[in-house]
DNA sequence: GCTGGCACTCGGTAACCTTGAGTGCCAGAC
DNA sequence: GTCTGGCACTCAAGGTTACCGAGTGCCAGC
């Protein structure tokens, strides 16, 4: 589609605004000298990347700046995954070698690494409930006569809670009972096992052990809001100019929903980095995101993902992000906690 | 120690410069009205004033901006808690009347709700375990072969996790004796209960429960973190002009420790209002600080604040403050959760 | 097809002026 | 003594003009 030359004019220029946020002249590319070409000739092909939509040129006597076209060129033109730089593979290694168990902990804190390693901001979404999630125990805490939380611990540490609700006051025994038959029927089964706790004899705790068991239902559900944590949204304010800008990315930040939403709708689209208008959130369309899936207990269980602009380094947050993916599932998984160290090397192998 | 011309006066530019942040002129306060004067007369009083400190003139043609110490001078002379807004005590009535149990969650909303109130970015931080805090139940559930959970229910509904490690390889027979052991010690009891479970016979097994209980003995340790929410940061970015504020602004709120450690100094001071370099932080000194405590059962048990640019809204900043304070003690207390239609009534009687 | 040369464009910066909001001060009135 | 109107002074903000130079587009020649 494009030459070699062109490409590597484009390359060229997307690199440079990368890293200097300003527009890209031909002299600058000529004098790289990867080809030996003068400027003259760099504008001839900048003209027609131009008409072809990966350039533009913000007035008439300025250099030429990338379009989301031209960054999808660069990224799908990125050979292999760089490696990390030698500080960031320490950070990551020093962090995940102390980390261990804590799951909400882990995650923001993850997050925060995530932001320093990339120095943009970063979007950790917690694991779904392993699909079926399997009840470790079940706990009717009574908070007063009427009011109770169901506290529910599952197979992988998971704590789930659930407040309940009662129209009549409750008392201590009922509770208990409805207790008892609630974790009978769900203890070490899943919690969309089907049918409903045996009866106790009396409606009450009947009642509230079903609604124990049937608020536990919903962690199978797709739509059941997976928890996200956000890191380094500060970072955000160094990499834009506008503060109209930074005050609307901020504000998306903090919107959890439709943070899971764009990752989760980037990921359904098989992507890895979405450039500008790419994703659907028009709000976002300075921005850039490169998300990767993790997997725990081989499962795909949640997200990590990193926000910036769309003059992003994309090869370096890819590496991170990429690493961080790996090892977090890793971390997560229940088989294989972290190895104090073990033997774990951080180069991909082969995989093209 | 101002007489009451001046009082006025600088009440009036510090009330104009909170709407307009702009300097405010003599010609203004003049044509206000409230004391019939000149605005020759009104500007031999700001030079006095801005000679003792209270008012600072940006340059010698402009008019006057208050210093922290004229700030300081008009909160304390805020007469009495302002009411809410009437949509605004919608707000919380509405948001509180369908709240109830999930800690961490009503926390987090409540951050949102105040951020949202006042239009500043909201802190709210959770309420320490009360002190000493009863456990209702314990459990262990292994993660991997030298990895365990320690999952307790405190009496009011919090749920703490501790992850421990044990070297050697633990059979799930020894688990279950560990944690038998363990929750016959700490269940009913309170998590600072002196002296150790008693033996099962395994050592590995009795290690194991001494590590849980000793895990969760730090839960009544003064150092122990208290999580924070923050609301609304986004909101700190459209109330400062300088990008470098903003953005150092955002830092410190990413920073819980750092926060927490602020509205603790604040509230030690015997403070409410701490603006500009009143608190500690450098960072911080176009910023003012509105804090309240909130009490559950009767003790308090945790903070929440509104972080604004030192010409915030006071009282309004106050009067949110004070009301979500009071009503999330409400809700978090164990003996009254919220009664949905039942007869609080917002306003504080007599109280002066 | 590449290159040097050259005219042209146009954003950015600096110098300059003008405007007007606001002050400080003073002399006179109450 | 205190207040007030008047007046000169200051200085940021905004507008105008001129200039510079980075960078382009195009063309003629190699």
């Amino acid at each position: 589609m494009l030459d070699e030359r062109k490409a590597a004019i484009l390359r060229a220029v997307v690199e440079c605004h990368i890293r200097t946020a300003q527009p890209v002249s031909s002299a600058y590319v000529a004098q790289l000298g990867e080809l030996s070409v003068s400027p003259a000739t760099v504008r001839n092909e900048m003209a027609v990347l131009e008409q072809e939509g990966y350039l533009f040129q913000p007035h008439s006597s300025a250099g030429r700046v990338p379009t989301d076209k031209g960054y999808r060129f660069f990224v799908d033109s990125l050979s292999g995954p760089t490696p990390l730089g030698p500080d960031q593979a320490e950070l990551v290694r020093m962090f995940f070698d102390r980390t261990h168990g804590e799951l909400e902990r882990t995650l923001s804190e993850t997050s925060s690494l995530l932001s320093r390693l990339t120095d943009y901001a970063a979007v950790v979404v917690a694991p779904s409930a392993p699909d079926p999630a399997r009840v470790r125990s079940l706990q009717l805490v009574q908070l007063s006569p009427h009011l109770c939380l169901a506290v529910a611990v599952l197979a992988n540490g998971t704590v789930e809670r659930r407040s309940l609700e009662s129209m009549a006051d409750m008392t201590e025994a009922q509770v208990e009972r409805a207790a008892a038959a609630a974790a009978a029927f769900l203890v070490g089964s899943t919690v969309d096992r089907p049918g409903r706790p045996a009866p106790t004899g009396d409606p009450y705790a009947d009642s509230l052990a079903q609604a124990a068991v049937d608020g536990l239902r919903d962690l199978g559900d797709e739509d059941n809001q997976a928890p996200v944590f956000v890191g380094g949204a500060a970072r955000m304010a160094a990499a834009f100019e506008a503060v109209t800008t930074i005050r609307t990315v901020l504000g998306i930040l903090e919107q959890q929903f439709v943070l899971v939403s764009l990752l989760k709708d980037v990921l359904d689209r098989g992507l890895t980095v979405a450039i500008g208008a790419e994703h659907g959130l028009v709000q976002l369309a300075e921005c850039s995101v490169v998300v990767a899936p993790y997997e725990v207990d081989g499962q795909r269980a949640g997200t990590v993902g990193v926000l910036g602009p769309t003059r992003m380094h994309y090869d370096q947050a890819l590496a991170a992000v990429a690493v961080v993916s790996k090892k977090l599932g890793r971390v997560l998984s229940d088989g294989e906690p972290v190895r104090p160290g073990g033997r774990d090397d951080d180069r991909q192998r082969s995989a093209g």
